[in-house]
DNA sequence: TCCGTTAATTGACCCAGATCATTCATTTGC
DNA sequence: GCAAATGAATGATCTGGGTCAATTAACGGA
């Protein structure tokens, strides 16, 4: 059938031996936030970072745990997401290398709201939360980025919001197809690979839907000619049309 | 019928005249992030805010406009929404005497992604986003604070995220009450007056529904003797009730 | 390369909540 | 104190998408 084939992903051969000391120093120098540091700086912070090997499907801390360290991606990816009484997990964020998560240990807040969990084998660097509050009032400017970032984010969750509350699934998919493929896409001689797996499941829990229904609409949009598909892949093959149908909104 | 009387509300009568020098000194005084600096840099910084009035109803900027200048609440109440394309309107927060809004104006964002608009009159203090990023520079604990506040909004925004994706209407509303009781409620001799005037499109606009389905859910909570309620007013009468239902999510 | 596991698909049915429409109640402006 | 104006309530109906259930297909490991 069209749109089948084998696994198109690039397998991710992440050792923990990624995880070195010169690895961490490239990731810590790479962060938008750090960039202009001084060398010296950056190796003194490298210092108070710790770094953590994380199993796929492993969790890296639980909603309601004392926050007690912030984290960055130095490898792999992290999802980030909420689980309701019913059950139901919200899925809010996938965080790639570079980005930070449980930034409100640095800011007094007791437990995490949400739960981090590594999608893939990872490595991440944490810092203590107080640590991390001295490197801010130290740094006026690191604290300004991170000010930006998290601002972003913040947009970004009011997007949703009113998507969520104002559009039909279907938008709200191809959204959530466009978003990825622009956050994890790597180009590929069919369209544009979503570099990570990815299973219906989490597409509906990314858009506040069931399964079934995701299932349902990527059928839809692989027969419309719009993706490619399989287990826990998709190729976006007409980006601006689903662009188009994400506007929609 | 039980829930119906003349308008309990406080009527606010706030006078351009509020918006005096004084006034403007208190409120910068009173917030979070500027209460532990020395007198006389406050006095610096309040050069530097633009006081403006804002009649009830009026917009103060708009999704799309050039984002210039961040804002505080002086007096008053701002709605901040997000209109859609189906031209459903999500109201995403109300904010009140010493909040600010607009932040990204000071980190680079070109344009406003929500509308801010004035739901009672108001005073509001706006400054430059370069003069806001330059205190923010000089004083690295005020960017500390702020960003424990986006952190914070972000966390909400997440919450209403999962939420909405997660729960039927009525423990929405229930929540959208919770929430609002606890943030503009007043003791009342009949419970917890939410002081501002609020309609059932609000709250439709805050909990991702349709007017129609707001009244009828708020109708059943009235007969339920859990509030009362009329023409633009709320009082919550059973708030642990409210808060359990909101609970099963 | 085959087999077991687990995702994905698809169908049938149903219901929460949207839509449309109408009546009623409360303000506000004279 | 009366009359437009507008918000709220409520009824009737319809439908997007959820739920339940069964089948099929795709991986991954031996």
């Amino acid at each position: 059938m069209a749109g089948r084939r084998a696994v198109p992903q690039i397998v991710e051969s992440i050792s923990p031996a990624s995880c070195t000391v010169d690895h961490r120093l490239e990731v810590l120098h790479g962060l938008p936030f750090f960039q202009h540091l001084p060398h010296e700086q950056i190796a003194e912070i490298n210092r108070q970072f710790h770094a953590y090997d994380v199993e796929a499907g492993a969790t890296i801390y639980f909603s309601g745990d004392p926050a007690e360290r912030l984290y960055v991606v130095a490898h792999g990816r992290v999802k980030l997401l909420r689980h309701s009484a019913s059950g139901q997990d919200t899925l809010l964020d996938i965080l790639t290398t570079g980005e930070m998560f449980g930034t409100l240990a640095a800011l007094g807040d007791l437990t995490y709201p949400d739960t981090a969990e590594a999608q893939t084998f990872c490595c991440v660097l944490g810092i203590g939360a107080q640590e991390f509050q001295t490197i801010l009032e130290r740094s006026p400017d690191v604290a300004v980025h991170v000010l930006g970032i998290v601002a972003k984010r913040l947009q970004e969750a009011h997007s949703t919001i009113s998507q969520i509350s104002a559009t039909p699934v279907e938008a709200r998919v191809a959204a959530a197809l466009v978003k990825l493929s622009e956050k994890l896409g790597v180009e590929d001689e069919r369209g544009t690979l979503i570099q990570t797996r990815l299973s219906r499941q989490d597409i509906a829990a990314m858009t506040g839907t069931t399964t079934e229904t995701a299932s349902r609409v990527m059928s839809q949009f692989r027969r419309d000619g719009l993706i490619e598909s399989g287990r826990q892949w998709i190729v976006v093959t007409d980006l601006p049309r689903l662009a188009e149908i994400a506007e929609v909104a």
